[in-house]
DNA sequence: GTCTATACAATGATAGAC
DNA sequence: GTCTATCATTGTATAGAC
């Protein structure tokens, strides 16, 4: 997260949200048009347009459009992966740990964002992982150190499967976990003729686990 | 498919690969461009001069550069369901039928198809899936008819869950098969110090079959 | 340091000559 | 059917005002 100071000289000022430093309008900004219209429909004269700066702020601020969006993924990722990482201490006090408790921190904190304040800061994560630009995939392709932690708690847990068996297994639950965008889940009520919605975030994180831990046999 | 009479005038000549009609031509060099680079990485003027042919020449014959693009994705998507449509038949002749060999239609066509000729065509299925124009991500999206026969076979064999049940899983199935791409195999190898490969086509088909079949509680 | 106005190269699309 | 020329829009870069 690049946006170090972000008070200025808009901290005098009475007003919240409307008056704060042009860096964190234009965060706020991009996240917001591209979680609700896509990567593909926002450019840069939208973005710029919404958060009432000039059009070359962005590169002023953050150096380009695409570092500006790689600094939205990484903050939220960073607070994402921060939530499941307390999640894991907690399930790793068990001895053995249960695998359903870790697998539940991988899986539990953006299932609960869904419905959440955090909806828009979801959106935007779900929506990088296919259409954001491609520095954006390649970090997702490249950062895998949160997923290491969650491997080594694995190879605690089940102790009687080898490492290629967990990180295959692992590999094949991300792909559960990341089929998670709208456009997903509009084919999936589409699919089933308006029976399967993700509207009860309780019975969806339920029906992830049962369908994920079963994969692995717990 | 659009692409009627691809022989034209070319029929006359001796030469087989490189003497096409114009609009083949386009189709190929689009697909082999994509499928070797990305969606982002190939423009139109790219995708001409490999062709051999005039800038204009993708307007002229497909309407727009989207058109060219949705006409290689239906073209492709449609190979791949029929072999699908045919393994399922050949699983539907038991009573009652067994889920496993459900799921093995669905899975093994482009587990297949990974280290065939078909290679290039698997390729640019998989972009088009996350890297893809919005018009091909809204017909993955609102196409579900070939899934649809899914959804019913599998009602067959598993009659003790009801249609919600099945469509939830067989969703999340969905989710394991499409995280597929390159990107998440280098993934998948950074996170197991490259113990885990789709080299192996037979072993990766029997690790994703077992996978789902647990989640279906077969 | 911060912001504005403006210019620039590259892209997909298209009209019209041949 | 094919090609040339041209168009609007995109992300980016920079000069200069405050």
């Amino acid at each position: 997260m690049t946006m170090g100071n972000i008070a200025g000289h808009a901290a005098r000022s009475g007003d919240a949200a409307a008056d704060q430093g042009a860096k964190k309008r234009l965060f706020l900004a991009a996240e917001t048009l591209i979680a609700e219209e896509g990567f593909e429909a926002v450019s840069s004269r939208n973005i710029t347009a919404r958060a009432g700066v000039n059009l070359a702020a962005i590169n002023y601020h953050y150096g380009s459009k695409t570092a500006l969006l790689l600094d939205i993924f990484q903050t939220r990722a960073a607070e994402l992966n921060r939530e499941r990482t307390t999640l894991l201490r907690a399930a790793l006090v068990g001895e053995p740990p249960s695998p359903r408790a870790i697998l539940r921190a991988l899986i539990e904190p953006p299932t609960l964002w869904i419905s959440d304040a955090r909806r828009t800061a979801l959106r935007f994560l779900n929506r990088a992982r296919s259409e954001g630009p491609a520095e954006i995939r390649a970090m997702i392709r490249d950062d895998v150190r949160h997923l290491r932690r969650f491997v080594e708690a694995l190879e605690q847990a089940l102790p009687h499967l080898d490492r290629a068996e967990i990180v295959w297994r692992l590999h094949f639950s991300l792909g559960v976990l990341h089929h998670n965008s709208a456009a997903d889940y509009q084919r999936l009520a589409l699919l089933s003729d308006g029976l399967c919605t993700p509207e009860d975030r309780e019975a969806l994180l339920g029906r992830l686990l049962d369908f994920v831990a079963a994969g692995f046999g717990a």
